[in-house]
DNA sequence: GTATTACCATACGCCGGAGTATGGTTAGCC
DNA sequence: GGCTAACCATACTCCGGCGTATGGTAATAC
């Protein structure tokens, strides 16, 4: 619902519906994939949410790719702030790697949004930046292993079956085969995953 | 490409281009999806690569729904068959982890398919499917935990992790970020994750 | 106060897939 | 050898999304 901020505010007196923007639109799409996957981001159907008609849309960009390339640059870029600013000021590289796993619960449109995207690989707009999203992630994670001791191939090893995990549990959660994130089941299970997965010495 | 025998054989003389039958449409389902994802599954596409008209499709189903519900209904059976032909027959319960893992590379056709159902997930058709399969699947990966001597709480985390790697796999398979699964690296990757997730005795 | 620009509405043409209707062809039975 | 049922072709209709054309309105510029 929200994914950035662009700029000089306006001038506040005209706070809301007044026009739109190419960044509404963006952001109005992203919403959208998170709800239904990226080949449900027509552009007609947003449009009618939007209370507006498409007449608008194709003055603000050239044609649906044009806003789907956008909008994932958009998600990208948030999600690249997101991570350090949530992992950047915590010092013990393990610390990091929990926090990694702590952090599914949270960012939920976020998280939402990738898991469409992970849907939708093999779309030429979204592999590219599910590509370099998984590369930037996983360069955290085997960077925290390094820290921690590992020799480089081993945190890569390490980095890349971690983040399998976490990309399974995210498929998991699309067939509503996870348990609730908020019981204690769920906690057993992260607690279980943790301990295995991530070494307090090395 | 094959996906069960149905029953009684033709005569045999007439061996293949006569007529078509509802399993070879399901049959071609199959493929279609593994190659291009169930939302690529349509008719008239499957017709033309059939060297036919979907004149003959509204002969054997009744419409896009039942052949997609028919075709996965079949791919799971052949899925449960291959999972204890390939699984039941080996006795140390570490061998069948193991053999889990190993297994990814064979069988690729298969592994294609439930890939792109993965990708899916959602379609009111596709979850059910999915649920089950991979109930089942992590059912058998419990089993053999418990077998090595896991309490039953300890082996479905277990299972569930391990079978979260295989999914987070998948994807990242489907994002081309996997090392070719013949190379060195692969190699050595595998052995890392048997080593970290399967424990030589409990 | 008129001209321009930014934004939006209406209405259209196109395309591809889902279904339907209807008729044609071939195989096997009696 | 004619009938029937199984299988397939042709030719539609319908629908929803893309993209375009064109014209309208409100704010701002000058």
């Amino acid at each position: 619902m929200f994914y950035g901020n662009d700029g000089a505010m306006k001038p506040a007196q005209k706070s809301a519906r007044t026009t739109l923007s190419a960044a509404d639109w963006e952001r109005a799409a992203l919403d959208l994939i998170a709800e239904r996957g990226v080949q449900a981001m027509a552009i007609e159907p947003l449009a009618r949410r939007m209370g507006i008609t498409k007449g608008s849309f194709y003055w603000h960009f050239a044609s649906r790719e044009a806003l789907l390339e956008q909008a994932l640059l958009r998600w990208e870029k948030h999600d690249a702030r997101n991570l350090i600013a949530s992992l950047g000021k915590i010092d013990q590289p393990r610390d990091r790697l929990i926090s990694f796993f702590r952090r599914v619960g949270k960012e939920k449109l976020t998280h939402e949004v990738y898991s469409e995207l992970c849907a939708a690989a093999g779309h030429p707009h979204v592999e590219p930046v599910l590509e370099r999203v998984a590369n930037r992630r996983m360069g955290h994670l085997s960077a925290a292993f390094e820290e921690m001791g590992m020799k480089p191939e081993l945190a890569r090893h390490q980095a890349r079956l971690i983040y399998s995990v976490y990309l399974g549990f995210l498929q998991l959660q699309r067939q509503q085969q996870t348990p609730s994130l908020s019981s204690e089941e769920f906690e057993a299970y992260i607690e279980h995953v943790i301990d295995t997965l991530i070494p307090s010495a090395v």
